[in-house]
DNA sequence: TTACGTGCAAATAATTTGCAGTCCC
DNA sequence: GGGACTGCAAATTATTTGCACGTAA
């Protein structure tokens, strides 16, 4: 099996239900430290802003944003560093959809996406759509993850 | 049906397997005329590196360097606007892989792909693999298209 | 204390754009 | 000839990095 399984929401389903109905900030700082990363300040605010709300698709720039309305003082930088280093420890998954810029999602179980031509807008595919059978890897090569996305186009005009 | 049934390949084998077999410069500049853009020097000349060699992944920045090695003037701009006029007509498809540089797919037909992370590589998964049932698409959308994107990891040391 | 984090600004990387000059039809 | 195309360099956009300072353990 690839790393798919072992994915942290998974693994503690008590800490994602708790993050999913309030998230109380002691339960955050303890999810960091699960996962190796120190509990400051700033990662324990984007954590917030991002486990808040059930699952969404942030980029850096749009959670930057959040947290300045939030009065959260986190600079760009900082907002990257932590995308980056919470997509390292499974708390998020980071996805390609254009050439251009970096998605986030905050669900990190096997799934795919929706993706509206023009409005840059990404949703989670409702049901856990499996794709169809896959050819097996090349030699020497194992299936680290499968992505999915079903772009979207308003429909006429 | 989406555009996807329209891809130009399919539409004329003949022109195809022209251009799977040596694409003469006449052929390429047919084709050029037939999807609205002129056979400019340029134009031909990225299109014969493009299509002179079977089905291909390329950026815009492995395109230029490849144009240099073989002595083909053109500016790095004019490689950007070709790859792009080139999608826009259909002669190729843009692959969004990572969140940084934008890959291009000299075969627009339906397919998926493999990336090899860490090599930064791209291949046709063989077989026309089709992706299980989707969900319909949400009120007033269709489908334009579905990417899948199977990452790949080198198993062990 | 003290290594790990963070802010800021400058550095990169990929891509786009404005405009003067060039070339196909 | 005239509009479509191209080259170049400067501008943008997304992201990363270096380094002095701040802070959790």
């Amino acid at each position: 099996m690839t790393g798919l399984s072992t994915l942290p929401v998974s693994e503690s389903s008590s800490d994602a239900s708790l993050a999913r109905r309030g998230c109380p900030v002691s339960t955050l700082k303890d999810r960091l430290r699960e996962v190796g990363l120190r509990p400051t300040r700033q990662r324990i605010s984007l954590g917030w802003l991002l486990f808040g709300k059930g699952d969404r698709h942030i980029t850096a720039e749009s959670l930057f944003e959040e947290a300045m309305r939030a009065r959260v003082p986190v600079s760009l930088a900082t907002v990257y560093n932590t995308l980056h280093q919470f997509t390292e420890a499974g708390l998020l998954r980071q996805l390609a959809v254009d050439g251009s810029k970096s998605y986030f999602d905050t669900n990190t179980s096997d799934h795919h996406h929706f993706f509206v031509e023009g409005d840059e807008e990404l949703m989670d595919v409702p049901a856990a759509i499996a794709v169809g059978d896959l050819p097996a890897a090349p030699e020497g090569m194992e299936i680290a993850r499968v992505d999915v996305i079903v772009r979207l186009r308003r429909k006429q005009g």
